[in-house]
DNA sequence: CCAAAAGTGTTTACAGTACACCCATGG
DNA sequence: CCATGGGTGTACTGTAAACACTTTTGG
């Protein structure tokens, strides 16, 4: 048997249906900083396979989306979270039997977002008969709950990754609202790190890479000296020394 | 129109052609030096679209094989070499139009091979009617013909991730024979990033790394003094300081 | 003996890390 | 005046980079 799709010399008699194809997926790690824990994005299950399960949110790619399009479709449909201020593509899982159903190539995504101080809503918490989501919520990634598919690794593939850039660019921009204090900064660094960093010597790499500008505003939220509020020069990861 | 597919609670009723799938493909960009450059492996296509032009070898995912399988499986049923020492899942290039025919979503990968003096076969030469592979060759990376689809990104991103691995990883492994001496392992790292190396500091850091053994053969190959031959300790690539 | 590639150390510069005190404010 | 978090500089250590001569061989 052959699996290979027919093709002519001309275009009109190529037949794209002449073999059996996969199904293709999108699920995405969306990760926020919010109580002093990192936290990741999942949806419970509604309906079989994994029904009751909970799993990152996803779902089929539509022929007219591209693959970044299906990613942030899918996070507001299933989720209610508004889109991502930051994603990326980080592997494709595609083993033979990774979903029960056929088989299914997921191109998975990580993507970034503010905290709730922003404002950020969390909608979507009811449940929606009629599609695959019937809960969302927000986990801190150290109390997990056991993940659908392969779910645990992708998402253990998207927390290395995540650690990785944040060491040498700038993507943190992403998990703060405009403005911040150098403190707020460093302490999404070490949620996300998961250990402590020395303020002095972050200060001063931060300030070196030339990523930040200051703002004339303070923060005052105490008995104690105000806090500069800085902004991040730009709304894209740059390398850092 | 909902694209989502019917689930229902009840497995057997799950019905995996109930929207319409994207076609799925692996391209991969397989790398070797060989004559002083690097070179990557092209073929001609033979079919529309883009007959005549050349292309990075892939094909279309078969339903019953991992997606590793069928890059290894498409490597040689294209154009005949043995089967990569070093694989690696680059991106998934999933745009809209990318492809002519029908929405195709390319899962890319990069591959390494020794060099010629191990006695790798490039067969295939011969076009063979029936598949999409006309011709397959080596091609320098800095004298490029323009390629089909969007491969020169495929092949740009894999590039770019070459050299940045070779930096920190000892993935250099795949690309030379069981023993080689340090001069022919730093002549490698040259020929891919593309400028010389200080010949003190490269031994050092290599031989810091401990990811070498010397061996006590030795290779004579003129009138001067002969070089001592070295081999990996692991079969894949381990970080370097 | 000559040509050709193998092999070998030291110095310098920079980046990362460790570390402790004064400052501005609200109550 | 006191409690709280904001803000600052220096010394050390290890890694990367620059740099030139001796050794062994074949012809």
């Amino acid at each position: 048997m052959d699996t290979k799709p027919q093709s002519q010399d001309n275009p009109s008699q190529y037949n794209a249906d002449a073999f059996a194809k996969p199904s293709v997926t999108v699920d995405v790690a969306a990760f926020t900083a919010r109580e002093g824990k990192l936290c990741v994005l999942l949806v419970k299950r509604g309906v079989w396979p994994f029904a009751g399960a909970w799993a990152l949110p996803g779902g089929f790619v539509r022929l007219d989306e591209d693959l970044d399009t299906a990613v942030q479709r899918e996070l507001v449909e299933e989720t209610g979270v508004a889109a991502a201020h930051y994603l990326e593509q980080l592997y494709t899982f595609g083993a033979v039997g990774r979903d029960p159903r056929t088989r299914v190539i997921s191109v998975a995504y990580y993507a970034l977002l503010p905290g709730p101080e922003s404002g950020l809503p969390l909608a979507a918490s009811e449940p929606e008969a009629g599609t695959d989501a019937a809960e969302a919520r927000w986990w801190p990634v150290d109390s997990l709950p056991s993940l659908a598919f392969d779910h645990a690794e992708i998402l253990a593939t998207a927390l290395t990754r995540l650690r990785a850039k944040l060491g040498y660019t700038s993507v943190a921009y992403a998990l703060l609202t405009e403005e911040f204090t150098l403190t707020e900064l460093q302490t999404v660094y070490e949620i996300i790190l998961g250990y402590s960093l020395d303020k002095r010597n972050f200060r001063k790499k931060m300030l070196a890479a030339e990523i930040l500008e200051g703002t004339p505003r303070q923060k005052r939220d105490g008995a104690h000296r105000p806090a500069q509020l800085f902004r991040f020069t730009k709304k894209e990861p740059v390398f850092m020394g």
